[in-house]
Order: C-alpha cells, then sequence, then structure tokens
DNA sequence: CTAACTCCCTGATAGC
DNA sequence: TGCTATCAGGGAGTTA
C-alpha cells in the first residue's frame, strides 16, 4: 500500500484535476470495501456538492466538500484514486466514482479492498475520532529526539514496529522504516526503549529526509502504485534495503539479510546496522 | 498494559 | 514452461 509519500503524491496530483469541482453523481460497485459504504451519506452529503480541498493526515485523504461534509479515504495495500477522463475505459476493481463537472471522474480502485471510504460531518466526533490517537507527522517539529525517547520509554518492542505504529508517528510504513533505520544505521530488531536520545535525534532527521525525497520522485511503485495521473513513482530505484536481501549493501558491500519483525519483512545490512 | 499473531482480499512472483 | 505456495506497502481485532 501507499505508504505516506505515495499518499501524498496522490493528493498533489488529484488537487488540481479536482479542486472547486462539482461531483455531479456518485456510482459504486456493491463490492465490500473494509468498511460498509456509506450509501445514505454518499448520496446525501457528497452528492451534488463541491469539493474544496484534499488534505492528509499519516495514510488518509481528507476531500474537503461543501456542506460542512469531509470525504475521508483509506488506500489499504492496493487502493488508487485517479482522476482521469470520464468517458476512459474502467478497470477491474474500480469500487467507487465520481462524475465531476469539468469531464473527469474521480476513481477509486482497489484489487485486495482494504481500502475504505467513510463521510463525516465535520463536526461530527466519528471524524475526529479516527485520528484521535494518532502521533504527529514525521514533518511535524514536534517529532524529534526528545519525543521519541519518552515516547519508546521502557518499550521492548523492535525500533522498526515502533516506528510503523501511527500513534508514535503517522505514515511510516514497511518500506520507509527500513530505509530510515539503513540510513540511521540501526539495527531494526533493536528495542526501541533502548536507543539513545542521539540515536533518536537522527531516525528523526533522516526518516524526513527519506519521505521528503521519495515526495519529490514521485513515491515508489513496488508493484502496483500508482499517482493521480495513473504513473509509475521512481523512489524504489533508490531503496537501499528494502526488497534487497541477498544483494549488497550499497555502503559495505556486505550482503542484506532478511527478518521477520512482528511478522513483516525487514531487510537490513548487518554490518552497517548495530 | 504491551507486543505478537491472524485475518480481511486478490494478484504477482518465487521456487520447484 | 507451468503450476502452486507464498507473500505483499495496512490496520483492526484477538491472543498470550
Amino acid at each position: 500500500m501507499p505508504e505516506l509519500p505515495e499518499v501524498e503524491v496522490i493528493r498533489q496530483g488529484l488537487l488540481p484535476l479536482v479542486k472547486n469541482r462539482r461531483i455531479l453523481a456518485v456510482s459504486y460497485s456493491n463490492k465490500r470495501l473494509r468498511k460498509p459504504f456509506p450509501r445514505a451519506r454518499m448520496y446525501g452529503r457528497v452528492e451534488k456538492n463541491f469539493i474544496l480541498d484534499i488534505e492528509r493526515r499519516g495514510r488518509y485523504l481528507l476531500f474537503r466538500l461543501t456542506g460542512k461534509t469531509v470525504m475521508i479515504f483509506h488506500l489499504g495495500m492496493t487502493g488508487k484514486l485517479t482522476a482521469p477522463p470520464a468517458d476512459s475505459p474502467r478497470r477491474r476493481h474500480d469500487h467507487l466514482r465520481f462524475l465531476l463537472d469539468n469531464g473527469r471522474e474521480l476513481r477509486f480502485n482497489d484489487a485486495r479492498r482494504f481500502g475504505f471510504v467513510e463521510v463525516w460531518g465535520e463536526e461530527e466526533p466519528e471524524a475526529l475520532a479516527l485520528f484521535a490517537d494518532f502521533g504527529p507527522e514525521p514533518f511535524d517539529p514536534a517529532f524529534d529526539a526528545q519525543y521519541l525517547l519518552s515516547a519508546a520509554h521502557g518499550k521492548t518492542q523492535s525500533v522498526k514496529t515502533f516506528l510503523m505504529d501511527n500513534r508514535v508517528v503517522t505514515g511510516i510504513g514497511n518500506i520507509y522504516a527500513n530505509e530510515i533505520l539503513f540510513a540511521s544505521r540501526t539495527h531494526p530488531a533493536t528495542p526501541a526503549g533502548r536507543l539513545s536520545k542521539l540515536d533518536w535525534g537522527l531516525i528523526a532527521r533522516q526518516s524526513r529526509m527519506i519521505l521528503e525525497k521519495a515526495i519529490q520522485m514521485g513515491g515508489s511503485t513496488i508493484s502496483d502504485y500508482e499517482n493521480a495521473d495513473g504513473k509509475s513513482g521512481y523512489f524504489q530505484l533508490t531503496l537501499a534495503v528494502y526488497g534487497r536481501h541477498g544483494e549488497s549493501c550499497p555502503v559495505c558491500g556486505s550482503t542484506i539479510a532478511r527478518l521477520a519483525l512482528a511478522g513483516r519483512a525487514s531487510f537490513f545490512c548487518p554490518d552497517c546496522q548495530r
């Protein structure tokens, strides 16, 4: 699934195509997504309204609509949001289509259907509850060495699993957690509570650098991610360790190892990362 | 409480 | 080449 950089690239690509456009009609495939389709709200609060803006929180996209409505997408593992011309051919796994007043159609496509859409009034507690226990964004100045040191205090879980916890910091998934720890020369299995403030400062800085670079490069396309125009990203070409077990470390030449942490594939250089 | 495991679903691919 | 077992970028719920 898309992690923070991919979701941000989608947001930026989509915005000029949908901002201030009116949603003329909503169509739904009737296939169940991770959460039930909010039929009444979709036809009552979304259809016929205008898209004012798209925001991102972690891996969620928030469409601000007229009528103080917020339509929230999560793309799961394989979700895609695009806005092609309305007459372009539909694709397998297109589940939601929003016909716009500029001849385009906002489309949600999701093969595995781990994604979902929710519709709330901005004032409704459910809209806020979704993010109530989220940690800071990686680009938030609050995401710093002191914060991480405190959050990790006493934790025995691996630093990699810790970084992938949305309550600690939002939007870092398996690919970028691996890359951040490689850049920070930290072994992914290190218990989070054992790292020093210096370690955390490096991890916070490398997080921002890597995520920023990935956004600039259009995200990472591993198998099926694509941006709002249906194009691939390029950051995967610069991945140092993710998916590269058995290959040589780009820094020291040692063989990159693979290890499962909390059920997730983890890749690291046994010599650079300690 | 914490942390790890399981499951949702389809498709790509590693490995035989 | 062709089949099939495994694995996949997330996250919620369950188990230990």
